[in-house]
DNA sequence: GAGCCCGCGTAC
DNA sequence: GACGTACGCGGGCTCG
């Protein structure tokens, strides 16, 4: 058995240093990652280990400085160009899978040093470094690796170089020191001189001892003047080998490397050839699964004979497949089944008899896997099944590992299996032109459906793996696959809309809009598509020759800030915005609404997708209710078509200024947990600090002032971007910002440490430990590093909102689910949640509700939830 | 006609 | 260039 243990920042050094300055399109330099890449290569290639660490030094001062202030000190600060690339190197080597390790406060060569010291007898060592220091550690079954030179320094070779074997390396160290460290040796003895020594006293303790009878002049007034640095030099340079190590050895097994992100790593930083040999590899060992003939098995008694021919406890992997919807609103009904269990696939066509669910519960009844259990859950339930709760959700699992990630299953498993599998689409074609599921071969789609669901059995294991090592599962586990349930139950329950009123809103829309559009062709002198930016750009540009006032990608901008501004001069403008805001609230909202109402259960059942925002908060479709209207009199209109059932109401609770408790509890503000602990106004707060007045007398501008830093904050902003948002000078929008930080040392601490850490780790995390990447943090473009450094921090607070409401959900779930089941979670708009309550329940369900939102988490100032209660959702928001 | 991009606007 | 995360509308272009 082989151990390879990669000294990262030595190698990385020597790849700087050697390749010419290389840079991608975007300009990152990119010398020592290709330098480094291929030297993993290569040791991999040839050494073909069993075991593998790359090792980094953790930021951070060693016991080596305790012990010596000027420890390192001669160092030269790190280039720039060299410090930007240890992020993407650790990206690589993540992609890579290859086992990364660092530990606080130590330094890589005595991470190194320990793990030689604990490996097993029988193992044999390659230490990747041209680093002297470790000579320490070879031996008979340790070497050293330089691979750019093709040289392994074992025991020989160290004897070669320094005279004396490696047991005696730090007695020489102790007298010649070590320039690159600032070890400083003794004085007046050199290289040759030190083996001699040692050679003759055996060690140092015995030359400092018996250092008056040394012959030569010069070294024994040397050692008799210094014996006390070489003490510290050789304690200098002794590698710990007791480090406390985060891991085991068989940690240490490569992982199968993440080739779509390597693909999509390599293409970033323009590695060509690194890109071709990946290709070469992946078509070289990517063999489909073999097309074998697969069952295809026919309701209840199919469903059992696949169940039956599983192992005990293994679970299987199932593919739902949908049967074609004759419109949107209408209930997806379950049209076959792929399962994979054990070594055995097949196809099951559901017919919907009586016996199927009870034989779809059974199937499902010891746990399953699946690519989008939200959505199994949700289709089968609607079947009429309720099955157990899932083991695994592969899509969700990828999402938690990369969420900018590709996470088709054939992405999957090219990436994590190295193998090939057919898309839908391959078979069934895409779009309109797409055959019906039901019109398909019968062969076609049990061949597809079974390699699916075969590389869901096959990914879940190792998807789990990662995620356990990078510290993700208890999220997966706890909150995000059970979250899946909850919002299949959620979508299954959707929520009533009085289609009534909006077709009487319809109406009076449309009379509206007619007129206006009237008004506009008065005003324009002539006919033209009011909706169309690019005729609306001839008319008020060319045509009635007002100025233009920005530019848009493919001409003049005609949004809402430009026509405001040209409303100055004109009527035009004010008519064409009158008439967009009341288009749009009918287009998106009043007649798109009713279009979506099933017609079985009266009711809109949107789709609430878990893997939908990088931040890891939760989008919605068919249709979005997360943006449906509630800034002006005209939208917020639209919430009244949102009622309860017969005998219900509705209760909206929303996480009152989550995000900013999230930042006071970040930046541990004195002044912003001062306001939420004393439950204050934090916007006229900010405005008091920051004008340094009264709170008393904060006007309704200096608090609207204040409420767009503190989101702009949150948003990363520049001072730029919050005058545009005031409509104010950028000094003065400068000048208050500038007074803010000095209020809010803390925010400011905050934001710099978590882009510095962002920077240095290549990814933020959130409160739960949700991890986004954000490779661009090391750009050596400023707009692509800035729009990271905004993504980070936005990330951590946007995220960490998200990971509450979602831990939240769940807890809600259960709680209701034992205490008041006839109460439904209806919707969820990032710090809100909707229930439909009996009406009579209201009350005690308003307090469990608060009560469980509140506690989600003890965050360093209290969370307030704002609860409301109505006949529509506006009356209840 | 399908599919895609663009500009725009809604939410938190 | 400048404020993060989404979805979806209508217009208009391209492609077959």
């Amino acid at each position: 058995m082989r151990l390879v243990v990669i000294d990262a920042a030595n190698c990385i050094y020597r790849a700087f240093f050697a390749l010419p300055p290389l840079r991608s399109s975007g300009g990152t330099p990119t010398n020592a990652v290709l330098g480094f890449v291929n030297m993993l290569n290569k040791v991999v290639r040839e050494e073909a280990p069993d075991y593998l660490a790359v090792v980094f030094d953790a930021p951070g001062k060693s016991f080596r400085h305790q012990l010596f202030a000027d420890y390192k000190a001669t160092r030269d600060a790190q280039p720039e160009d060299l410090s930007v690339q240890f992020p993407l190197v650790r990206e690589v080597i993540d992609a890579y899978r290859f086992p990364m390790l660092e530990v606080p406060g130590v330094e890589a060569d005595d991470v190194i040093a320990t793990l030689v010291e604990r490996a097993p007898e029988d193992l044999e060592i390659a230490v990747v470094s041209t680093d002297k220091d470790l000579m320490q550690l070879v031996s008979e079954r340790v070497a050293l690796l330089d691979t750019m030179k093709d040289r392994r320094v074992g025991p020989a070779e160290v004897e070669e170089r320094l005279g004396v074997p490696p047991e005696k390396v730090l007695d020489v160290r102790a007298l010649v020191g070590d320039p690159s460290d600032n070890i400083p040796g003794v004085k007046g003895i050199g290289g040759k001189g030190a083996a001699k020594l040692i050679d003759e006293w055996g060690d140092l303790e015995n030359l400092l001892e018996h250092a008056s009878d040394v012959k030569a002049k010069r070294a024994r007034e040397a050692l008799q003047e210094q014996a006390d640095i070489a003490r510290l030099s050789k304690e200098l340079s002794t590698l710990r080998r007791d480090v406390e190590l985060p891991c085991q050895l068989e940690d240490l097994r490569p992982g199968v490397p993440d080739t779509a992100r390597l693909h999509a790593l390599f293409s970033d930083l323009g590695f060509t050839r690194l890109l071709e040999s990946l290709d070469a590899g992946a078509a070289a060992s990517a063999p489909s699964e073999p097309a074998r003939d697969v069952p295809i098995l026919k309701g209840a008694a199919g469903l059992r004979e696949l169940a039956a021919a599983g192992e005990g406890g293994v679970p299987p992997a199932v593919v739902l497949v949908e049967g074609t919807r004759p419109d949107a609103a209408a209930t997806a009904r379950p049209f076959a089944l792929g399962v994979a269990r054990g070594e055995d696939a097949g196809l099951v066509l559901l017919q919907g008899g009586a016996e199927e669910p009870a034989a779809l519960g059974e199937l499902f009844a010891g746990g399953w896997i699946a690519r989008d259990t939200n959505r199994v859950q949700r289709v089968l339930g609607d079947a009429g099944v309720d099955v157990a709760p899932p083991s695994f959700d592969v899509d969700l699992g990828a999402f938690l590992l990369d969420p900018a990630a590709q996470r088709t299953t054939t992405t999957l498993a090219h990436a994590y299996l190295d193998r090939n599998v057919r898309s839908f689409e391959e078979v069934a074609g895409r779009g309109a032109k797409a055959t019906p599921v039901e019109s398909l071969l019968p062969n076609e789609l049990a061949a597809w459906a079974a390699g699916e669901a075969a590389a869901l059995r096959d990914l879940a294991p190792i998807l789990r793996d990662r995620l356990e090592e990078d510290g993700l599962l208890a999220l997966f586990e706890d909150v995000e696959l059970p979250l899946a349930a909850v919002l299949a139950r959620m979508e299954r329950s959707g929520v009533r809309v009085d289609e009534g009123f909006l077709g009487e809103l319809s109406t009076q829309y449309q009379k509206e809009l007619s007129r206006i559009e009237a008004e506009i062709y008065g005003l324009a002198g002539e006919e033209f598509l009011v909706s169309s930016p690019k005729q609306l750009q001839r008319i008020l540009f060319e045509k009635l020759k007002l100025p233009p006032v920005k530019k848009t990608k493919t001409g003049f901008s005609t949004d809402e800030k430009v026509l405001e501004q040209l409303s100055a001069q004109h009527e035009l403008p004010a008519a064409i915005l009158a008439y967009r805001r009341l288009a749009k609230l009918k287009s998106t909202y009043v007649d798109a609404l009713p279009r979506l109402v099933n017609p079985e259960t009266g009711r809109i059942h949107p789709s609430f997708h878990q893997t939908g925002a990088a931040t890891g908060r939760l989008s919605c479709t068919d249709p979005n209710l997360q943006n449906i209207p509630i800034r002006t009199e005209e939208g917020v209109r639209i919430r009244e078509a949102f009622i309860p059932a017969e005998g219900m109401t509705l209760l909206s609770a929303d996480y009152s200024q989550v995000e900013l408790r999230i930042l006071a509890h970040y930046s541990g503000d004195e002044s912003l947990i001062e306001a939420f602990e004393k439950g204050e106004d934090v916007h006229r707060r900010t405005a008091a600090e920051v004008a340094g007045i009264d709170p008393n007398t904060v006007t309704a501008e200096q608090r609207a002032r204040a409420k767009a830093i503190n989101f702009g904050i949150i948003y990363g902003s520049t001072a730029f971007g919050i005058a545009n948002q005031l409509g104010i000078a950028s000094a003065d929008a400068q000048a208050t910002i500038d007074t803010y930080f000095e209020r809010y040392r803390g925010v400011r601490r905050f934001l710099d440490e978590t882009i510095r850490r962002a920077r240095e780790e290549g990814f933020v995390r959130t409160l739960l430990g949700r991890r986004r990447w954000l490779p661009d943090l090391t750009s050596r473009n400023r707009v692509l590093r800035q729009a990271g450094e905004r993504m980070a921090v936005n990330t951590v607070i946007q995220g960490t909102a998200a990971d509450l409401i979602k831990k939240t959900m769940v807890e809600v779930h259960e709680a209701l689910a034992a205490e008041a089941p006839e109460v439904r979670m209806i919707l969820q708009v990032h710090d809100e949640l909707v229930f439909e309550v009996p009406t009579g329940a209201v009350d005690p369900i308003r307090e469990r509700v608060r009560d469980i939102m509140q506690g989600v988490y003890a965050l360093r100032v209290p969370l307030e939830v704002e609860v409301g209660v109505g006949a529509t959702w506006r009356e209840a928001h």
